[in-house]
DNA sequence: GGCATTTAGTAGTAATTTTACAAAATATTT
DNA sequence: AAATATTTTGTAAAATTACTACTAAATGCC
């Protein structure tokens, strides 16, 4: 993932720079932190170079100046740590890969967040809420992806089910009737059950809803779709970006649901809440 | 969630605020990105007040002065957008809480990757490379990532299995044998009956870990904890960050694990992925 | 209504950054 | 290899920016 990142970019650039130049780039990576507190003077003595040169330096990273650059480092540091996927590599510490791990799934939702679309979210949950019946398919891992789904919509007083096996949810499908919302996680889009799966669904009068890679077999087949485009492959050792995704739509839509549904509804939901508490030690909520 | 994003930090003492400083924190929150480019005289001057004035200002939020103060903004925005936990509200259009929902998501993330103990991470690695048998014990939401578990550990050639109720759960555990590893995934760490299920395992034997929270129960019961610190309840149209943060702990476990079992294990991996070609339409991969 | 306390502003000072220019250093040409 | 062109780096002064000390206004309290 080629990022827009600023030290991703010092880093990629180190070696056309020339010898002040690198060495200014060498104690701004070494500790980017410190150097968004530091003055120029005191990063150029640290660097043993110029004032000039550092402020150089900076307008080279198309920045209007120094100032302006430790902005922008500070805002590819966010928290102290890049929010940027780099990949895992043999040899990482525990601390290295757990970073890694959680930096690449804040970038993917970071990156999900700013393609998802509005308009579509806000179809797809005018169909939620007007489901009669609610049933969400998913394989493999966006099996357990449904399952969550089937917890967060049960608490909305309509019948809601998940099925992670292509049997059931084919007979599921043949059942179908008007008024019947079926929800198809896959990552792919090209699992071809699945795809029949809607199709069957479709047929007998359910509105099928995918939250699913645009543009696949799959999208075609519903009849509205939510985008997940998250890059998977390219790395043995990535973690599972698109279910994390999936994750959170499903979180957006049963928002979106709560929403529509008002005020007088959130009475009901704490009730679901508390008749939890009777299997706790004291002190606890949520689960 | 009360966060240490200086952003946060503001709308939270808007209130505590006196007229000019109200007047301040007003201009940067209507558009904190322009605010990070602009100098104390601009920002003055677009607030109607007084140069000191700001500097005050930024001095109330534990900045040194006026460029520190952006600094601080600029890493609570990242990437051009506030990665911060703002409450979804009644009339929130759907892209507002879709990007509340993906904010509050990321900013937990990102807590909770400061907050990994990557020793603890190293031990827990360590007993489930050894693991002779795996089983993960969710209920409830942490059910479905109990079943994701299950599918990233499938790969790795050990015995695993999730377990999502109670008698089960209680059923495996007495049956539970020296080599054998239990994952226990649990929000609250506060529900008896995981809290029983933990000792029982315990006494047959098996090794315990816990994803759950610290001090609590449950934790007390494990040989080993994970915590998940993430603010629940706070708000009812709040997303379930805890069980995301779950799985990314599930996704840094098998990364170790895979990392571990060293590079000789990775065509074992891929093998698994292309098994699953033939059940797609082509061009498609992971799910 | 007058005194105390908090709040905000003015103007000058100090710090920091930037510019313009000059000197090295390096590369290029003859 | 010397001379010239070009790039790189530094110096010092100028300009911008931020801060301090002090004064004035506003608010709260007796």
């Amino acid at each position: 993932m080629v990022s827009h990142d600023l030290l991703d970019r010092i880093r990629h650039r180190l070696d056309e720079l020339n010898r002040s130049e690198r060495k200014v780039a060498d104690v701004i990576l070494a500790d980017p932190g410190t150097a968004t507190s530091m003055s120029i003077a005191s990063l150029a003595h640290a660097a043993s170079v110029s004032e000039p040169t550092v402020n150089r330096f900076c307008r080279s990273f198309d920045a209007k100046g120094y100032p302006d650059f430790k902005i922008k480092l500070a805002q590819s540091l966010a928290g102290g740590t890049p929010y940027v996927s780099q990949a895992v590599e043999p040899g990482d510490a525990a601390g290295d890969y757990t970073s890694k791990i959680f930096g690449a799934t804040i970038a993917a939702l970071d990156l999900a967040r700013r393609e998802v679309d509005s308009a579509r979210v806000e179809r797809v949950v005018d169909y939620l809420t007007q489901a009669k019946q609610l049933h969400f398919f998913g394989l493999g891992a966006s099996g357990a992806v449904a399952q969550d789904a089937q917890h967060k919509f049960f608490r909305f007083n309509i019948p809601v089910s998940a099925y992670v096996d292509v049997l059931m949810q084919r007979m599921v499908a043949a059942s179908c009737h008007t008024g019947d919302v079926v929800v198809i996680l896959s990552y792919t889009g090209r699992t071809r059950e699945l795809v029949d799966i809607a199709q069957v669904a479709r047929e007998n009068g359910a509105v099928v809803l995918g939250i699913t890679a645009p543009d696949s077999p799959l999208a075609d087949e519903c009849t509205e779709t939510l985008a997940v485009t998250a890059p998977e492959d390219t790395d043995h050792y990535m973690p599972m970006t698109s279910r994390m995704i999936q994750l959170a739509l499903i979180d957006v839509l049963a928002t979106g649901v709560t929403l529509r549904r008002g005020e007088d509804f959130l009475p009901h939901l704490k009730k679901i809440k508390d008749s939890l508490k009777p299997t706790r030690f004291p002190a606890g909520s949520g689960e």
